[in-house]
DNA sequence: ACATTAAGTGATT
DNA sequence: AATCACTTAATGT
């Protein structure tokens, strides 16, 4: 298994490397499949290798709204702070595309802080990063209008998938984005009158990344 | 041919 | 920006 070798290589220690190896799990999640669910206890933590994970978060009416994406070398600061605590995940995590990833046991984390210099810096910059990405979210909700959120949202999928054609629909769109189908398609029809994209049936072609 | 789902649009709040 | 009501277009059975 050498794909932990090719993405966290230049991170980890070769014997830290090897430890991974021996005690985590590989697994796979095809596109759209969630990971996580809110409510789930989390024993493990992931180590993602390949494709990319979509952050949500829910309230009680079971809207959702995106917070962020993973990528590959990403691991989820939700489960960091969940196996310190005993807590339960506040958020959902669902493969956005196929997804390979390492389950590492939660007992050992808290071991390689101290063994390996390299897993804790991989884990504070892991908590750095997500901190950063969730406070762009929070902008990107509170300061955005409708329109600026739509186009940004649209380029970030586009980023993860390494794709410039999305397959989504927009109602799946005005899910993510917790508000209406009817503004989304509003919305979409001015960005492709403003040559920023096109428009097909399920999917939509960004033109500028 | 018919039903279902996706998308477009005017009017109203 | 949300909701309603309605239309049109594409797709599945």
């Amino acid at each position: 298994m050498n794909q932990l070798t090719i993405n966290f290589g230049y991170l980890f220690e070769e014997a830290l490397i090897e430890e991974i190896n021996q005690i985590g799990t590989y697994k796979e999640f095809v596109s759209d499949t969630t990971i996580i669910e809110i409510g789930d206890y989390i024993k493990s933590m992931p180590l993602l290798l390949n494709g990319a994970i979509k952050i949500l978060r829910e309230d009680e009416h079971g809207d959702e709204l995106v917070l962020y994406y993973l990528e590959k070398g990403d691991t989820c600061a939700m489960t960091l702070s969940c196996c310190m605590g005993q807590t339960k995940s506040k958020i959902r995590a669902v493969a956005e595309t196929d997804v390979e990833l390492i389950m590492l046991p939660k007992e050992k984390m808290a071991d390689w802080l101290s063994t390996y210099k390299t897993w804790q810096s991989y884990i504070l910059q892991s908590y750095h990063h997500r901190m950063d990405e969730l406070l762009d979210a929070v902008d990107t909700i509170a300061f955005l209008k409708m329109d600026e959120r739509l186009f940004k949202y649209l380029k970030d999928k586009a980023m993860v998938t390494h794709n410039d054609v999305l397959q989504v629909t927009h109602k799946e769109i005005s899910e993510d984005l917790h508000t209406s189908r009817v503004v989304v398609s509003r919305l979409l029809k001015k960005l492709e009158n403003e040559h920023k994209i096109t428009l097909f049936r399920n999917s939509i072609k960004v033109l500028e990344l």
